[in-house]
Parts: C-alpha cells; structure tokens; sequence
DNA sequence: TACTACATAGACCGATCGGTCTATAACTAG
DNA sequence: CTAGTTATAGACCGATCGGTCTATGTAGTA
C-alpha cells in the first residue's frame, strides 16, 4: 500500500468518524480498526496524532464542500437554481445515511476546547472561504456586495444549523423548511432589486 | 446542602460543560471538580450516570431558553422587533464569554453517537418546541401558519449555526451578518403580506 | 438515645484513552 | 547482496475514562 493510500484512508475515516460521532466521540483505536491500518501507521503519517489528523480531515472537508459547490454553481444561470440544487443534494445525502452524517466543521468546532486554536483558527478559515464562494456567486444574482456576503452566511448558519437540527429530528424536515422560508424571501428581495432598477 | 441545591448545581456544571466542550469533550471528574461534589452525590442523584445528567442538563437548557423567548417576545408588540432584541442579547451573552459557550443543545446533539437514540429524542422535542413556540409568535406578525412554522425553523437553524460559526470566528460576525439579512428579508415579505390584504 | 432515610465522600475497578517505542516487512539504489 | 529508506505492525505506557462500592456523616423521628 502506498503512502498516499494509506494517508487517505486516515483522512477520509476521520472525516467520517467527525461526522457521526465528534471529535472525541471517537477513539484512535475505532478509526484505526475502521481503517485497516496499524497504529504506526497513524503517526508515522500525521506525527501530531489525533489533532493533526483532524485538521487534515478538516482541510479536505472543506476542500470537497468547495468544489462541490463549484460544480453546481457552474450547472447554474441562476445562482438561486443553483443554491436549491445544492440543498437538494444535500437533502439527498443526509437521508442517504439515515441522518447519522452531519458537517464535520460543525461537528469539530463544537466538540473541541475552546482553546484548540488550532482547530478553531482551520475552522474559520474553511467558514471564511466558503463565504466568499458562496457571497461572489450570489452576487451574480444581483445582491450588493455587502448584501451578497452576508446572504451568504445565512445560507452557511442555515445549512449548519439544519444540519444539526436534522440529525436530532432524525428527518429532512429542518432542512426543507429552512431553505423553503429562505429560498422564497429572497426570491423576493430579487425581484424588488429588478424593479429597482 | 440539601438534594436540590446539589442537583442542581450538577446540572448547571454539565450545562456550561456541553457549551464549552461537547458531550464528550469533558470528563466526569471534570465536572464534579468544578461542582465541587463527589462522585457518591452525582451517582445518587442521577443514577443513570453522565447520560442521564446530559439528558437533564438539555432539558434545564430548553426550559431556559423558552422562558427567556416567552419574556422578550412579551416585551414587543412587533414580533420581529422581538426577534432582533433576541438577537441581541445572544450577540451580548456569546461576546462576554469570549466565544466560549455554544448551545448545549447543538454539541449535545453533534458529539453523541447516531444511536443515541434518547439523547436524540430529547433534543428533537426540545427543537419541536421551541420551534412552535417561535412559530406563534411569528403567526402573529401576519405570517400564514405554515409559512411561519417554515420562518421559525429558519430562525432556529441560522441561530444554532451562527452560534457555532461565531465560536469558530471568535467573533459576533457571522451571527450579526445571518440575521441582518435575515430580517432584511422577513421585513420585506411582511410588508408584501400587508399589501396583498 | 436509637433508628432510619438522605446525602456525601472518595477509594477502587476494568476499559479505553492518546501517544511512544522497537521490530520488521517491502522496496530502491549502489 | 547489501545498505538505506519507507511504511507497516503492534506491544506497551501512564493517564483518564465512566461506573461501582462501602463507609461516613447528617437530619428528622420515635
């Protein structure tokens, strides 16, 4: 098995151990057997241990989030047929897994102390960007810049916050809801901003 | 002491522990060290151990959060005035913590295991609740029932997230830029609803 | 005082935690 | 074939985990 293998086998058992379980919700030795790999393993590849392997997960949780969204923006004009369409795979996915998978970010910025800055400083970072992703194709649908940023983060908190709400209801309930009052409000300031100019 | 002042302190340790760490961020000992209790008056009181302390700490933190929506809500005749003042206080209360304190009921709700089933049951009808609860008091700003159900659910997932995205940022930021755009919004759909009778 | 329930107190338990360490297999270069 | 690097393999460690247990106050009642 080679390196990199064996290092993405980690990565991507972390992020799912995240997802469903917390960062503390789980031991090394359940990732490792979930893994297939050996101890030494683990820390001939992330030396940092437990820490350094969820800041890796972190970093390509976000990187997959991005580049998923990238995708479905792009299959998009309107970048409001796009955010429905984000959601509506998200849908998809969380009751896929019978609601067990929520964010990994989520998940690790609530389990850890408030002192990881480490943790938390990734965390933010991964928040910022896909803000400002999330902000410059929403601007494209005729929000202000300033507008456009903070839609964006109520897109994100949304998205969170259903998340969560959907793995404690154990149904896409939240989700539907939160995105159907959104969707149709800002359905609206569109269109106000159309008549407005 | 007597059994409720004992009790009761417990609950309030394992409340803040959740905030600030998550379900399994913080340790029995922990807890009862900061309780200044033994481990004999935690088992005595809540035999059932850390879950059945958990359960009542989402409980106490469910309770006091309706209360606290029942008082502003009552200090407003304008529903979304109240929904700001809300805002504002969570803005103030998450600011003077340093970003420490999260919800209980979301790290409670992303650090247990999927089959958790009780602890998942709490926190779903704690969610249910308190949606309702906002529900009506949205009703009263002339949102239809469903639509109102739809724009507190919306309230409740962009505040859970905008708590945990402002433990990430070490900053008010996301949670202020979430909910101006989201009464930016509402306000504009209310004032549709007026017009349209 | 004796009895009883309540509540505290903390020693103690096996299991598991994250982490370190040495040994060795597998491959490459010379 | 040998030397050296890469990666796996897992025994082992002290600390801490959640939980059990017995012993000790303590308050109210007879």
């Amino acid at each position: 098995m080679s390196k990199e293998d064996s290092r993405q086998i980690l990565v991507k058992t972390m992020q799912s151990a995240l997802q469903s379980k917390g960062l503390h919700g789980v031991g090394l030795s359940e990732i490792l057997k979930t893994a297939g790999l050996p101890k030494g393993s683990l820390y001939y590849h992330f030396p940092g241990g437990k820490e350094e392997l969820a800041l890796a997960a972190i970093a390509n949780a976000e990187q997959e989030m991005a580049r998923f969204l990238e995708q479905v923006f792009a299959r998009f004009d309107d970048p409001l047929d796009a955010l429905a369409a984000w959601i509506d795979s998200a849908l998809q996915r969380i009751a896929a897994s019978r609601f067990k998978l929520g964010c990994p970010l989520a998940a690790a910025a609530l389990d850890c102390s408030p002192d990881d800055t480490d943790l938390l400083l990734a965390l933010h970072g991964a928040f910022t960007n896909l803000r400002d992703q999330l902000a410059g194709h929403l601007s494209r649908a005729g929000f202000p810049s300033d507008a456009a940023t903070d839609l964006a983060v109520l897109v994100l908190t949304s998205y969170e916050g259903g998340l969560m709400m959907a793995r404690a209801a154990g149904s896409t309930d939240p989700i539907e809801r939160a995105f159907r009052a959104l969707l149709s409000h800002v359905r609206l300031q569109q269109k106000e901003l159309a008549h407005g100019h």
